[in-house]
RNA sequence: CGCGGAGUAGAGCAGUUCGGUAGCUCGUCGGGCUCAUAACCCGAAGGUCGUUGGUUCAAAUCCAGCCUCCGCAA
């Protein structure tokens, strides 16, 4: 079976690994390099990294809905497109280009968190349970009829980082499961149903935001389904300081305001919270690098009593 | 040439404005106190001040280049 793949970030890479050791890959499609951070320096997405790695062409359409691109991609032959985190949206002329149409991997229980962020929000919200789904697209955010379904646990302690690279590894392995299924004839499609549909859109900055009044759990999920990218904050003199790391704290201190440090140790700073209180214990302030909180405490003057905003 | 911050002891920072003996908090090591301790007291080790060059009697500090790290914006 001949395979296009469309994926652009590291969470793809592992599918893009797998599929080469199984199937002939005619081409993968990603997103245009991008001017990267500091500098201006282009840099290339971790999927086209693979690609060049494994020594399959690369395509990387501005859009890939564009007329001539369809042609391009009608050109290849492909008996299917499997798509992972690619990042633009395909016109339903372009997922039937091939004969088995078009399979995506995505990262939730379908119908729950449609979208671009269902691994950060599945954390954020605390969800104990989340999966992979793979599906046949259809027009529609992340509506298709569905293949397979894998359940992921989250742990008390999981990350963005940490799930996510369990999340890239179960998906790689369910997307061989689907299309040996296909192949064979086998597979299953199952209709999402709608009405339970859920959406978890992109991050913006401001979802960082640390928002004291929250239970301390839910602060920590934030915390959490932020890290590596792009982190929680809050505002302490005037200034941005990234959480990083937080232990709940049940102790409630209740003659103290809500964002307010009520206690300094060893290890960190204690907040109050909308319940009871949190115990940062990791942090990274301006121009600095992120460190446990009791170095930080150790060069900057942390006082009892100051309103985390 | 997108904007900005930073590199000083194992860690986190001050000192740089206005050149003149390398400092603070913590850790480490040794000793003491204590029933005991993450507490307290005494002492010690540990730094080519990112790097190269320039100015100077003298550079962590002033000037120029380079390397590395970080935040924002994309």
């Amino acid at each position: 079976m001949k395979v296009i793949f469309m994926g652009t970030p590291d969470f793809a890479v592992k599918s893009l690994e797998r599929l080469y050791e199984n199937y002939e890959i005619s081409a993968v499609v990603t997103q245009p390099d991008k001017p990267k951070g500091r500098g201006k320096k282009m840099v290339f997405p971790p999927v086209k990294e693979k690609a060049i790695e494994l020594g399959i062409e690369v395509l990387q359409p501005e859009s890939i809905n564009d007329f001539e691109f369809i042609n391009k991609l009608k050109g290849y032959n492909a008996d299917i497109f499997v798509v992972a985190a690619y990042g633009q949206i395909l016109k339903e002329e372009v997922l039937n280009i091939p004969k088995f149409g078009s399979v995506n991997v995505h990262g939730s229980l379908l119908p729950k968190y449609r979208g671009a962020g269902p691994i950060q929000w599945s954390i954020i919200n605390g969800e104990e349970t989340t999966g992979i789904t793979i599906m046949h697209m259809a027009k529609g955010l992340d509506s298709g009829d569905m293949i397979l379904k894998e359940e992921i646990e989250i742990n008390k302690d999981d990350t963005y980082g940490s799930l996510n690279e369990k999340m890239a590894e179960v998906g790689a392995d369910l997307i061989i499961s689907a299309l040996k299924e296909i192949e064979k004839g086998t597979a299953q499609r199952t209709p999402q149903n709608h009405d339970e549909a859920t959406y978890a859109p992109m991050l913006e900055r401001e979802t960082g935001h640390i928002d004291w009044n929250k239970t301390s759990w839910q602060i920590s999920c934030l915390v959490r389904g932020l890290d590596p990218q792009p982190g929680a904050y809050t505002i302490y003199n005037e200034e941005v300081l990234k959480i990083w790391g937080v232990e709940i704290f049940s102790k409630n201190f209740e003659d103290k305001s809500i964002g307010e440090i009520v206690e300094t140790n060893k290890k960190g700073f204690v907040v109050k919270t909308g319940d009871s209180s949190i115990l940062v214990t990791k942090v990274q302030s301006k121009g600095g690098k992120a460190m446990a909180c009791d170095a930080y405490m150790r060069g900057h003057a942390v006082e009892k009593g100051t309103i985390l905003k």
